[in-house]
DNA sequence: GATAGAACCTCCAGCAACTAGAGCTTCAAG
DNA sequence: CTTGAAGCTCTAGTTGCTGGAGGTTCTATC
C-alpha cells in the first residue's frame, strides 16, 4: 500500500494535486488508515498514471474524465474516444501554427534589436507596428 | 472619442477585459462622461492594440507590462526588451516541441483506432500503455 | 514506552487571465 | 420623451492546480 506521498513520487504528481483530483471526482476516495490517512493500491496508481499522461498530452481534465468513463463502461463504441482524440488533435495543430508564427516574429524582433538605446529598439517597434495591424480603418475617425 | 464598446470592437477585445486591464493597471483610467461612462482616445487604442498583439504573441501580461514600462521611459537600454523577447522565444520553442510530440501521438491514436468496440480501441490503449511509462519499477512492490 | 520529526490531515486563499451575471443607470435615436 | 442598447459596479466563477496555517498521525530510534 502506498501513502499519498509515495503515489505522488511514483507518478510525478504533487500531493495537493492528488487530493484535488479526488475532490473533483477524477480519482475515487481511497482507503484510509485508522488515523485517517489515505492508502493507495495498484488500481489507483494506474488510474492516476492515465490522468497524468493524458494531461501531458494536452487533454483537459474533462476530456480525461470522458475517456475514463469510456474505459469504465467498455460496452460503447470506440468512436467516442476517437472523436475526443480528433478534437484534441485539431486544437494541437492550431496551437502549433500560432506558436510558429509567433516564433518567427520573436526571432525577427531579436535579430533586429542591436542592444542600442530604446529609442531605436526594434523589439518595441515590432509590437507597436503590429498594434497597428489595426491599421488605418481601425484608427479613430477613419 | 470611443465608448468602451467601440474600443472593444476595434481591438477585438471584450468589454469586460478592457475594464479588467484597467483594474490591474495595465491601461490608465480613461476620461469619463458626466454620467460616468468611459471615453477613449487614440492613445488608448494604441496602447490596447499593443497589449492585444503582445497577448497574441504569447507574452504574459507581466511581460507586456514590462515592455510598456520600457516604452514609457525610453532612456534605458534596449537590452531589457531584448531579454524579454528571448525569454519568450525559449518558452515558445519548448511549447512547440511538446505539442509536436503530442501531435504525433494523437495521430497514431487516431490511425490505430478503427471504430470498433472499446474492447479493441487503441486510443484508450495508448493512454493506458503510457500510464505505464511508469513501467515495472513504478509498480507497487517493485 | 517515550519522543522526535517527517509526513499526513483539513480548510482556506490565491495564481493567470479572463468571463458571466445581477441589478441598476446613462446615452442616443426617433 | 420614451425606449432599448449599452454602459456602470460588484461579486463570483472558470481551469488546473499550488501554497500556507494550524493541527494530527506514523514510524523510527532510544
Amino acid at each position: 500500500m502506498l501513502t499519498i506521498g509515495g503515489l505522488a513520487k511514483r507518478t510525478g504528481t504533487k500531493v495537493q494535486t492528488i487530493r484535488y483530483y479526488e475532490t473533483i471526482g477524477l480519482l475515487p476516495e481511497p482507503e484510509r488508515t485508522e488515523g485517517g490517512q489515505r492508502r493507495y493500491g495498484q488500481t489507483d496508481l494506474d488510474r492516476l498514471g492515465f490522468v497524468r499522461h493524458g494531461r501531458q498530452l494536452g487533454f483537459s481534465l474533462e476530456a480525461i474524465r470522458e475517456l475514463l468513463d469510456l474505459a469504465d463502461n467498455p460496452t460503447q463504441s470506440c468512436a467516442d474516444a476517437d472523436s475526443i482524440a480528433r478534437r484534441q488533435l485539431k486544437q494541437v495543430e492550431d496551437r502549433i501554427a500560432r506558436l510558429q508564427a509567433l516564433q518567427v516574429e520573436l526571432q525577427r524582433m531579436i535579430k533586429d534589436c542591436g542592444h542600442h538605446s530604446v529609442a531605436d529598439c526594434r523589439v518595441l517597434e515590432v509590437l507597436r507596428d503590429h498594434s497597428e495591424c489595426l491599421t488605418d480603418h481601425d484608427r479613430i475617425g477613419a
